[in-house]
DNA sequence: TTCTATTTTTGACTTTAGTCAAAACTTTAA
DNA sequence: TTAAAGTTTTGACTAAAGTCAAAAATAGAA
């Protein structure tokens, strides 16, 4: 099921109807990127949403000479700078391949086109948005609340296998402390 | 054109037809809530969605001893707590009336009736849902990137008048310090 | 392989924020 | 108007995380 691509996941969100899958699959293109490719580049506007039929990726934006990372997302999930996406404006965010990826992806006019032939397809996509929104909040509550022990835990538990793609400067990054301060909290256990 | 309520809200978003309006109008309703009502208590399933016509809000939860505000919400803005509204689980977040306020709301299911009976309302929900969306990745990076004297500034910026309207223990917790913190964050300027 | 580049760890020290307790202010309501 | 309750500030101390530099470990290429 998770490996079937865009379409099922859509499916699984609201049945579509045949015309509107049609639409789709005809802007749908399927493209393999080997680690290190960036998707986007910060600076540019976010053009495409990528659906990760297989690999992993990691969304990212420096500050200075510190650089951040805001997402990892794997298999069966959707990839965009969501400010960029959305707002129409340069994104501060990259976004780079970790594993190498098989990708599906639609561009920004084309889901534009579908949402205006296919109403009902802004049902899909809102829940997918809301969806994302709740684990943006999730991140920002977890960031306040838990300590960078056990935010480091939570990660290993919600990505098992992430210390075998990522490295851990860029999880450092993403828990939001530095690189030492992480090594020393793995070396405690 | 702020204060005429939601339908002016939404009609900037997209122009509306006059059925459509004519049901949100058939649901909508409008309350006046004195300082220190509670919209939602932390437990229950977040029923309804809320406009502020008028007034100030505060949306917060605890977690053992501590108390963390996770948005403040004024004139013109929508108010729910996010994770529990569009997941239909109880709520961790309580939200509480901070100035007196006047607010138009709809319900859970008045808003799906909407959706299902109106397609086209789809397109408002999700760009709504897409613009709170930004401010909560907004939200995550600033609380990563700005050092809490920044933050604190910033906070000012948005919400000019919110000394006058919420607590510096609340707005501690907002920014993600202890309240004595953000009292020496004062006194050095 | 082995050599180089990169990543990770460790050490010594500094900075930032948290803790606990008490004092100084402000509100609120009797 | 004043006592009580709540809020904010200050002080002394502790804990957590950052900084800078170097050593150790690991991964990649020649």
């Amino acid at each position: 099921m998770e490996t079937l691509g865009l379409l099922n996941k859509l499916n699984s969100i609201a049945i579509l109807q045949e015309g509107l899958q049609g639409a789709i699959k005809s802007y749908l293109i399927e493209e393999a990127f080997p680690r290190k490719t960036l998707l986007l580049k910060a600076g540019q506007v976010s053009q495409r949403i990528y659906f990760i039929k297989k690999g992993f990726t990691r969304a990212y934006y420096t500050k200075g000479e510190n650089e951040f990372s805001t997402w990892f997302m794997g298999e069966d999930e959707f990839i965009i700078s969501v400010y960029s996406f959305f707002s129409r404006r340069p994104s501060f965010e990259s976004i780079e391949v970790l594993e190498d990826c098989i990708v599906q992806s639609i561009n920004w006019d084309q889901l534009q086109a579908i949402y205006k032939q296919y109403p009902e397809f802004n049902l899909t996509g809102r829940i997918i948005t809301e969806q994302y929104y709740i684990r943006s909040e999730e991140r920002a509550i977890q960031l306040q609340t838990l300590s960078s022990k056990k935010r480091y835990e939570k990660l290993l538990r919600d990505y098992p296998g992430i210390l075998q793609k990522v490295s851990l400067g860029q999880i450092a990054s993403y828990l939001g402390i530095k690189q030492e301060t992480l090594s020393r909290i793995r070396a405690h256990k």
